[in-house]
DNA sequence: AAAAAATATTACCATTTTGTTATCAATTCA
DNA sequence: TGAATTGATAACAAAATGGTAATATTTTTT
């Protein structure tokens, strides 16, 4: 599923706690980047772009949740999971108000650290799944295949396309002129009236021969819609 | 911050934990949607596009995580809390697997649900939503569709534009040639007089039928009001 | 270069939407 | 009250839009 390794940054002043979260981490099929402080961190985060930011609130010298608060001052909007021993309430809050996407107590589960970063990876938008879903419609984007329940079906690349553009779009009506931009691109000088009528019906041909699906619907003199 | 009330879907079969959650959503300034099972759910979350959701577990009849599984199958990419007695990891597992973004056991720390919202909200951009409602009319603008009490309305391209056009200016007398304007467009020449008036008419014959609403009124010699 | 595949255009028809007209009903005002 | 004006409505006409098959063009493959 994960098309390349991200190299997930981890800040704990606890030298085995943060070789544990390593561990744990890379057994999940990631990279990692561990630091004792938060020292030079700053500057890796501006050179390697990393997914996710592990952080612990109890570190030598500065609070975890005020290195975020100072990052997000500065416009860097990384997702980041604190790691604390502290379970009360005020600290919770604390880390929260700061910028902090979610929150994890130690003792930790090394299955629910994963999940949580899994999460909030997906939420951020980080891992671009490379499927993507609508009704029993999975598109696999890199393979530029369609797949209805398990079968195969051929797409050219203007139907992929197309398609492509409803399921991002899925329940929403797309103007004939969206679809003329998204699809075709604005280059396409004399576009011909009935192009998009005519590619539409090319496709629900293939992916619905009888019609009893009803994917598509016009919208009259506005466009499509892919319920 | 809060520019307007977001409201916030929760499903709950205990009516107590419901009503509870809910307090403390609107005490935080959220309007809140309780549902105490799946039933209708869907159906809301196409019309009203709720920008989170909290799901208990438990749910009679239908297990929430499944609920989720099946929202992300159609493309339905809502935020999701899970909520849960549960705490085994599991279940946690479960609940992330099938597209939950984060996960409060029960019971909870009204604070912390409320931290948590609001980290999820800010991390998935909560976007403005896109409905215009006046009275029982709600106006779904990328949809293009009228909901009159969950119930479903077809409008036409141009019956769309005028309730619409009304409903940007309700309890306002437009006058004829402000929506002659407005939504045919001045490149309207030769304006026959009754085309206001018959238009009107279906409009007011598809969402009232039967005439008890009232919605619209004409004024003598000036145009019509929505009230 | 020839064949095949993909895409675009055209033409024709069906349907839906919108406009027009005629008639009737309601309101206004002298 | 009654004429004049405006709105409601039904019926019909016209226009706009979508569906689709056939054909033409372009692009890719062999």
């Amino acid at each position: 599923m994960k098309t390349q390794s991200l190299e997930i940054v981890i800040i704990e002043d606890e030298e085995d706690i943060l070789e544990l979260i390593e561990y744990h981490l890379q057994k999940a099929g990631y990279e990692t980047m561990g630091f004792l402080s938060t020292d030079n961190v700053e500057q890796f985060l501006e050179e390697e772009n990393p997914p996710l930011m592990i952080v612990d609130r109890n570190l030598p010298g500065c609070e975890g949740s005020e290195f975020v608060a100072e990052l997000r001052a500065y416009g860097c909007n990384i997702p980041v999971i604190f790691l604390t021993a502290k379970d009360k309430e005020k600290d919770l809050e604390e880390g929260f108000k700061r910028g902090g996407d979610d929150y994890i107590s130690k003792p930790f589960k090394p299955k629910e650290l994963i999940l949580r970063v899994e999460a909030l990876l997906r939420r951020a938008g980080v891992t671009s799944s490379d499927k993507v879903k609508y009704r029993d419609l999975t598109l696999n984007i890199p393979n530029r295949t369609l797949s209805i329940k398990s079968h195969k079906i051929d797409l050219t690349n203007l139907e992929f396309k197309l398609l492509h553009t409803f399921i991002k779009h899925p329940n929403t009506t797309l103007e004939r002129d969206f679809l003329r931009d998204e699809v075709w691109g604005d280059d396409s000088v004399n576009f011909h009236d009935k192009t998009i009528n005519v590619t539409i019906n090319r496709l629900k041909k293939k992916i619905d021969p009888t019609g009893e699906k009803e994917y598509f619907i016009p919208v009259w003199g506005v466009g499509y819609k892919l319920v």
